[in-house]
DNA sequence: TATTTTATAATGGTCCAACCATTATGATGA
DNA sequence: TCATCATAATGGTTGGACCATTATAAAATA
């Protein structure tokens, strides 16, 4: 590891350009230690302060995290997907992006990978899904206080679907999308015994269609699943004007 | 504004979340300036340091931007739709995602927007689109020349299309892939004559069906109008060997 | 010997006080 | 009236000091 001696207007900046591309041609490795505070500032040869400043950014990045303590110090971590999350976290927080925005966009997304999904599993990952769908309806004919149960098992499913269409921005991209609805569907939703046979149902229909290769019909059926929630949510906002605390997350920006 | 003196283990964090949660709570809007560093350093009660790293982290989630000078200081940022899009060339300069993985994960997108579209299209954005579609064709009669101009129609009909759907987050993600994917197109691209027509037919294909309302036919043509692109790469890819500095922005993770 | 406890040192987190570089503003002068 | 220049406010940087946390090794103990 070589590093040049910072310039330019912002050093810090300069130290993290550094840093940054010595991750990208891989002569920095996730698991790797940066050498101390200390000696990165006789490197770079500035000021620890403005060292600093250069390793929050690389920190906020999702590049490195910092470890206290002896031996510790900045590790170079593996792949940034947190700050995605964060943006848009970020943007909800900010009202940029309504519940009703995401709703649809996941609807989108799940509608796709399904579609991709159903032109691209293996007899190994429709075995996955079929165990899943067992779990699923234990838990859908015990009724709606095995909500939780049931519910970790669609999640399961959606990520089994993303990660069989082999595209890492579809796993991620759904993946994150579900993080930042879910705290609305456990806030929102109140479910019975009916609608979890409804959304089991919806999962035999997707599995049945990805295990038939039926792109469309996975598609269709994967969306409609996903509209369930949607649905539920507006029906519970309208009932109960279950205003919470601070912003109404379904208001347009 | 009324901070509370900064605590926690690290106090720049504690820092950071009050600012956050200043705007969120829109007691600081977008154009508003923070008191000047030494300042803040007071209001926290904290160091000049400690303060900085806090700035830094919002500067780099795109809350604030920081401006040199008198009069200057860290002004509130409407919305920060630049952290999302570097979060996304980031994993892309690590080779977590492909360019195989943005070009699939593109035409889900656009086919999905232009779905969308077709149901929300109003006589305006026809009107709009069947501009642009003039433009597009009067660059594509004169050949491949002009393909940057037609490009630039191309880029624009998408984000039409986008804003079209009427939700933020197809607008902003389309943007960002299409930002991302932006430089390989014109780097391993090549377009003759005939190529050019066969985009613009595409772009008549798309704008037909949702001027008629046919949501289907809209996503079938805009997914066939982006795998174009793909294909042209992929070709271009394996006939020269087109290999410049550095990764190989196609191979897998 | 094996285990627990304790000292040590390395490392990140914070603070202070100063100085430099940039820039808006107003005073000064042609 | 306009150009020029001094001034002050603000971010950027520096160096040195001290505190809090933690891994490691030494020492004490069973």
């Amino acid at each position: 590891m070589q590093f040049r001696v910072a310039q330019k207007n912002r050093i810090f900046q300069d130290v993290v350009s550094q840093i940054e591309e010595a991750i990208f041609k891989k002569e920095l490795c996730p698991g790797d230690t940066l050498p101390s505070e200390r000696e990165l500032k006789e490197m770079f040869q500035t000021s620890r302060g403005t060292l600093r400043e250069a390793l929050r950014v690389l920190e906020q990045k999702g590049l490195i995290e910092i470890r206290l303590g002896a031996g510790g110090g900045a590790v170079v971590k593996d792949a940034p997907t947190g700050s995605f999350s964060d943006s848009l976290a970020l943007l909800i927080r900010l009202q940029k992006i309504s519940l009703t925005h995401l709703s649809e966009f996941r609807e989108g997304i799940e509608g796709t990978v399904a579609a991709l999904a159903a032109e691209r599993a293996e007899p190994g990952d429709i075995d996955t899904l079929e165990k899943l769908l067992l779990e699923a309806k234990q838990y859908a004919e015990q009724g709606h206080r095995y909500w939780d149960d049931f519910y970790e098992i669609d999640k399961q499913m959606h990520q089994i679907l993303a990660e069989i269409t082999d595209n890492p921005l579809y796993i991620l991209i759904s993946e994150i999308v579900h993080e930042n609805i879910h705290q609305y569907y456990n806030q929102y939703l109140s479910i019975d015994d009916r609608r979890m046979m409804e959304n089991y149902q919806d999962l035999c229909n997707i599995v049945n269609a990805v295990k038939a290769g039926q792109a469309d019909a996975a598609q269709t059926h994967a969306q409609y699943h996903v509209r369930r929630f949607s649905q539920y949510m507006s029906a519970a906002l309208q009932d109960g004007t279950a205003e919470q605390e601070g912003a109404d997350p379904v208001s347009d920006s």
